[in-house]
DNA sequence: CCTGGAGTTGTCCTA
DNA sequence: TTAGGACAACTCCAG
C-alpha cells in the first residue's frame, strides 16, 4: 500500500483556523494536511485545570467541526504518537506554532532533535506579537520593567506580523483516532454546566466577542475597565490563551480603531497586550517564574499558612463582600474582573499573609484563561516579589476598592445574594450595619453571611512590618 | 562607567 | 471636603 503524503500540523495553544501561520504555511507548501491535537499530561509540569479542561474540550468539538472531524487526537507521548503517524503516512513535514512554557520548550526541544532525522520540522510565532529573545535591551540582557519594555521593545520595534488571511485545506483521512470525549476533559458535569451557561466556546463566536468588545466595551476603556460591573473589558483572555483569537489580530483593531475614538482607550488596551507580552518575555527568561520569588529576598519572608483562612478565601466567605464577589464570579464562572483579581490577590497575600503560590494554584485550577506566564507574573505582581511589582505598601483596602469600583453594589449583590436587602451604605461593611436594620431586612450576620474573618486595619500594619523588615 | 530619572492599578494622614 | 505628601529604598534603564 502506497502511503499518502501529508504535511502534518499539531495543534497546540493555536486553537483556530484563521491567522494561523503554521497552517498557512502547510497550505501552501503540501498537498494534504492532517491535523493533531495531543493531550500530554506526562512532559506537563502540572495538569490542566479543572475550569481549563472545560474550555479545551469545548475548543476541540468546535475544531474539530470547522475541519470536517478530521481532527486526529492523542493522549501521551508527542514523539511516540508522531512516530505512529509516520507508520501509517508519508509525511513531508511537522509543523507546529511555537509556546514559551518551561515545559514545553525543553519537551518540543528533545522532540525536534529526535524527529529531525526522520522529518522536516517547521515552527513558527503564532501566539506573540513579538518573540521573547528578540526584546531585550541594548547589554543583550531581558528587560525588568514594563515601562521600558513596552516603549523600546514594543512600540518603537518592529511592527508585529499583520493578520494572515487563511487558506486552508484539509483532506479526507481514514485514520482512526481517539474521539475528543475520551480525554475526559469533563470530569465534572458542575463545572461543565456553569461554564457552558456563561461561556460560548468557539472561534466563531470569539471573533464575534472581538466584534462586539470593539464596537461597545473600547469606547470608554481606559476608566471603564476598571468596574467589574460595567461592560467595558474584553473578556477575551480565555479566547487568547486557547489561540482562538491572535494578538495580532487585536493589535491592528486597536491601532485601526485608534484614530476615530479618543486614542487613550485604543492606547491603554494595546499596553494590555504589551503586559501579556511582557509576562511571556518574563516567563521565557525567568523560567522559575511559577514557583520562585523573582525577588530572593522574599523568600525568607514570614508567610502564615491558616487553612481555615485559605478555605474562608477560595470560597467567598472572608467577610469582605467586594472579596467575597470576586471569589465566587470566579467559581460561578470561571473568570474574574481584572481589578477584583487585583483586590482578592492583595486580600490573600497581604491581609491573610498567605504564600501567593496558593492563590496561584487556585486560579490555576479555577480559571478559564489560566495562563502559566499571566497568572504566575500576576501572583508575583500582587504579592511584590516580582521583578517589576507592586511596592510593599500598595494595600488594597476592600471596603475602598468596593466603594469606589463598585459603587451601586451591582456586582457585589450579583455574585453575592444573601446582600442584596442590604442598604447600600453597609453593602461594602456589612458588620457596621446596627441590629434594628438587619432585623428588618431578616439579616443574619455571622449565618447568612461571615463575619470578617481578620481585621482589616491590624492585619495591614502586620503586613507593613513584616514587609518593611524584608532586606536582602 | 557614571548619572539621574523613573518605576500599572493604593492608602492614610494632614492641612 | 479635598488635595498633596509620606510611605523606602532600590534597582533598572537610557543617555
Amino acid at each position: 500500500m502506497v502511503k499518502k503524503k501529508v504535511g502534518l500540523h499539531w495543534f497546540r495553544q493555536d486553537l483556530r483556523l484563521n491567522d494561523n501561520p503554521s497552517l498557512n504555511y502547510l497550505s501552501e507548501n503540501h498537498e494534504n494536511i492532517i491535523a493533531v491535537f495531543i493531550l500530554d499530561e506526562i512532559n506537563s509540569n502540572r495538569k490542566i485545570g479543572m475550569a481549563s479542561k472545560v474550555w479545551l474540550h469545548y475548543s476541540l468539538e468546535n475544531l474539530n467541526k470547522n475541519i470536517f472531524n478530521n481532527l486526529i487526537i492523542f493522549k501521551g507521548n508527542p514523539e511516540e504518537k508522531f512516530v505512529k503517524l509516520m507508520n501509517e503516512f508519508d509525511i513531508q513535514e511537522i509543523c507546529w506554532n511555537r509556546c514559551y512554557e518551561p515545559w514545553r520548550i525543553k519537551r518540543d526541544k528533545i522532540l525536534k532533535k529526535n524527529l529531525i532525522k526522520k522529518v522536516r520540522i517547521s515552527t513558527f510565532n503564532c501566539s506573540l506579537l513579538w518573540e521573547p529573545w528578540t526584546v531585550l535591551k541594548n547589554d543583550g540582557l531581558p528587560y525588568k520593567i514594563f515601562t521600558p519594555f513596552y516603549k523600546r521593545g514594543c512600540l518603537n520595534s518592529k511592527p508585529p506580523r499583520k493578520p494572515l488571511t487563511s487558506k486552508i485545506k484539509f483532506f479526507d483521512h481514514d485514520f482512526s483516532s481517539l474521539n475528543i470525549s475520551d480525554l475526559k476533559l469533563i470530569e465534572n458535569r458542575r463545572w461543565e454546566k456553569k461554564i457552558t451557561k456563561y461561556w460560548k466556546i468557539s472561534e466563531e463566536h470569539a471573533l464575534r466577542e472581538v466584534d462586539n468588545f470593539f464596537l461597545n466595551g473600547i469606547n470608554d476603556y481606559s476608566e471603564g475597565r476598571n468596574f467589574p460591573a460595567k461592560k467595558n473589558v474584553s473578556r477575551l483572555s480565555p479566547y487568547i490563551h486557547w489561540g482562538q483569537i491572535s494578538s495580532n489580530l487585536l493589535w491592528y483593531r486597536a491601532e485601526l480603531l485608534g484614530n476615530k475614538i479618543e486614542e487613550k482607550n485604543t492606547e491603554i488596551f494595546k499596553s494590555e497586550l504589551g503586559w501579556r507580552e511582557f509576562f511571556h518575555s518574563l516567563m521565557y527568561h525567568f523560567q522559575e517564574i511559577q514557583e520562585n520569588n523573582l525577588q530572593k529576598k522574599f523568600d525568607k519572608f514570614p508567610w502564615e499558612f491558616k487553612e481555615k483562612f485559605f478555605n474562608a478565601w477560595k470560597k467567598g466567605l472572608t467577610g469582605y463582600p467586594i472579596v467575597d464577589a470576586g471569589m465566587r464570579e470566579l467559581w460561578e464562572t470561571g473568570y474574574m474582573h481584572n481589578r477584583v483579581r487585583m483586590i482578592t490577590g492583595s486580600f490573600l497575600v497581604k491581609n491573610l499573609l498567605i504564600h501567593w503560590n496558593y492563590g496561584e494554584k487556585w486560579f490555576w485550577d479555577c480559571l478559564l484563561d489560566a495562563d502559566y506566564a499571566n497568572n504566575s507574573a500576576s501572583w508575583q505582581w500582587v504579592a511584590g516579589t516580582g521583578t517589576d511589582a507592586a511596592p510593599y505598601f500598595r494595600i488594597f483596602n476592600p471596603i475602598t476598592q468596593g466603594k469606589k469600583f463598585d459603587p451601586e453594589g451591582e456586582y457585589i449583590k450579583k455574585f453575592i445574594p444573601e446582600l442584596k436587602k442590604l442598604p447600600l451604605k453597609f453593602l461594602f461593611s456589612p458588620w457596621e450595619c446596627p441590629l434594628d436594620v438587619r432585623e428588618q431586612i431578616d439579616f443574619k450576620l455571622g449565618e447568612n453571611y461571615p463575619l470578617p474573618i481578620v481585621d482589616i486595619k491590624s492585619s495591614r500594619e502586620k503586613a507593613l512590618n513584616a514587609f518593611s523588615k524584608t532586606k536582602n
